[in-house]
DNA sequence: GATGAATGAGTGTTCATTCAT
DNA sequence: TATGAATGAACACTCATTCAT
């Protein structure tokens, strides 16, 4: 792709990861581009073009990378839980949630969604449906080859994602990402995952 | 207080609510207010002073009301925790999380939260750390008194509360407040409350 | 006069005085007067009329002075030159050019002058006309007996004023008026007066 | 430079020199130059820019200007007083308090002097210090080649260039510049020049 | 590919003034 | 006497966008 556009679409998505979109001026990116205003519109019929096109990239990649976690649960159906866990989860964590380009376009739609229903769509299926879905599927594989014992996976698959959930809006979607918060994640995250287990194991 | 100056406060919260504080125009609220907008100018220093006076509000409402559920918790230490979860919860999901004023509030600091450090803090506390806060003091109380065997009042406190923060996000901080949302929220987060019973008593 | 009414007036010569009548507002004096600004229109019908008052006032006061003047040149005929002047130029200076209220007022008539034909006319009437007038008048005075040798009046008033309105304008009608720039005033103008006559007498 | 930035400049210089800075607004600005307020922000970050452009221009003939005078000094150091003084109070006259720029840049000035510090002081620097300073070097030279005799070349300075500085305040600094207040002026000030010279070959 | 120049619609805000109480 | 409440007109300024070059 062309130099500029694409140095256009990663100041744009900088900036609205911040601020949001409807606050980010034509402006505010071409000062940091370092081109003036009128060129945009030579790579972008207008504003919410560039906004279209980095939503569009993201779902790509997030279709990508969610089909690459699915294959890799029919693959390992043999594998203990452990590892599947440990796999996915690390996956989802480092290359979703924790991805720079996937996180500024989660906290875009985070700002967004409330007063764009196209954009509250996008956020509930990538940050509610899909995930839950996965992990729903992820469960009733495992009890299913009876790893765990028969159990709602449903219920299963909120009880393991929620406090996923809860400590990614904690600290992962407020403000930059910083390497500091993606500790505090990690940290609450993993510890979240071995307690989940030992509850499983033991029942 | 002034019948105008609440008019301009009720429209005002409504409007950011669903859109943000700063995609609201002063225009926008006296259109619906019905007046100019220079007569905002009479009970209001400029915008911000709408958004702070509003932030205030809330602030005192939401005080009152987590001061009331603490309250509750000393009385009540000899009530089952039956009746205690009942009491606080629906306290909780209905004057706080589904409450007209308070709902508005919280989607507005959703919107907001990310570009602004101050409401980004209020948001944390109020919707994180506070109530995180008061249900680690419930477990604690709980396992004290016996009804529950020793155990980590925080992570059960977390456990406890994700899934409960997940749906509200889901189906209360999305778009307008509808009966039918609620009625999803109320659904999902008592089996989920009945469901984390079940598994307490059956250790 | 009603005591409210003196204080607008005081405050707006205040502030007129220091930033221009139109760069006031009516907003403006009543904060410093502690009333609310439909309260001014009880007063005084509109904002012109608080300028059109104390211009008014002023030029009552400075048509006092200036004939009260005038008169001591009459009684004084027969007093010796230096006496007059040392009484005119002393008066001249500390009750008019210095004195707080026309002092203030002068300094109004500066800024509005060149935007405000009306004000124009006042102030060359009051700053140039009326003071090279009385110039012009004690000089012929002088001559006539024959203190002075024949000369143009005319011209000897603008040698003696001339210097005077200089230092008068650089130290007396820049920014608020400080006993620093009184002396500095003072200071200048009795050094041109001394100069003055040593040059008179020894021709 | 640009067409039109050049004409909002000139129609600025205009209406400011006549109402003063804060009282002229963008729109009477566009209304004369013929384009619409926003096209005023492409050329000039704000309306203090225009201010800033043409007090620096201003700024730059002016010191072009003295220190051609100042030059001419030294060159002619051994003319004649008379030739020496034609020249430099012709060039000082014409092509600076009469010169249709410079008077426009001085009326603005006095206008805004009184409430602005930092043109207080460009102000005193082009109207009062420089000018009297020049006048001092010029007689201090004239008293070295002994043309006149040993005085006070400072006071000589006061005494030449008030007269001056009052017909500049009574004709050319009041209300636009017209070719019959030139005339006033010139008539006022030659008058005075003669006479000083009468007067000084005469002692 | 990029930009100089322009613009219509809109932003928050200030102002002098009015008028019923 | 004073003020609470309102307003129309104006203000400096920003925005996304267009279009000829």
């Amino acid at each position: 792709m062309n130099e500029t556009k694409q140095k256009i679409l990663d100041v744009a998505l900088d900036l609205f990861s911040q601020n949001g979109f409807s606050a980010v001026s034509i402006r505010d990116i071409c000062k940091v581009v370092d081109i003036k205003e009128s060129s945009v519109y030579y790579h972008f019929k207008n504003k919410q073009a560039i906004l279209d096109e980095l939503l569009q990239h993201f779902e790509s990649i997030a279709t990508g990378l969610m089909s690459q976690l699915e294959q890799a649960l029919t693959i390992t159906q043999k594998t203990i839980k452990g590892n599947l866990f440990e796999q996915t989860c690390d996956c989802f964590f480092e290359k979703y949630l924790m991805d720079e380009y996937c996180n500024k376009i989660m906290r875009l739609l985070s700002i967004e969604r409330l007063s764009n229903n196209e954009i509250q769509k996008i956020y509930n299926y990538w940050i509610f449906d899909k995930p839950l879905n996965f992990q729903t599927k992820v469960f009733s594989l495992l009890i299913s080859i009876r790893i765990i014992k028969t159990a709602d996976s449903k219920y299963l698959a909120v009880k393991f994602y929620a406090p996923i959930y809860l400590f990614a809006q904690r600290w992962l979607f407020c403000g930059t990402l910083t390497d500091e918060h993606k500790q505090f994640f990690r940290g609450n995250a993993y510890e979240h995952i071995n307690n989940f287990f030992k509850e499983m194991e033991s029942t």
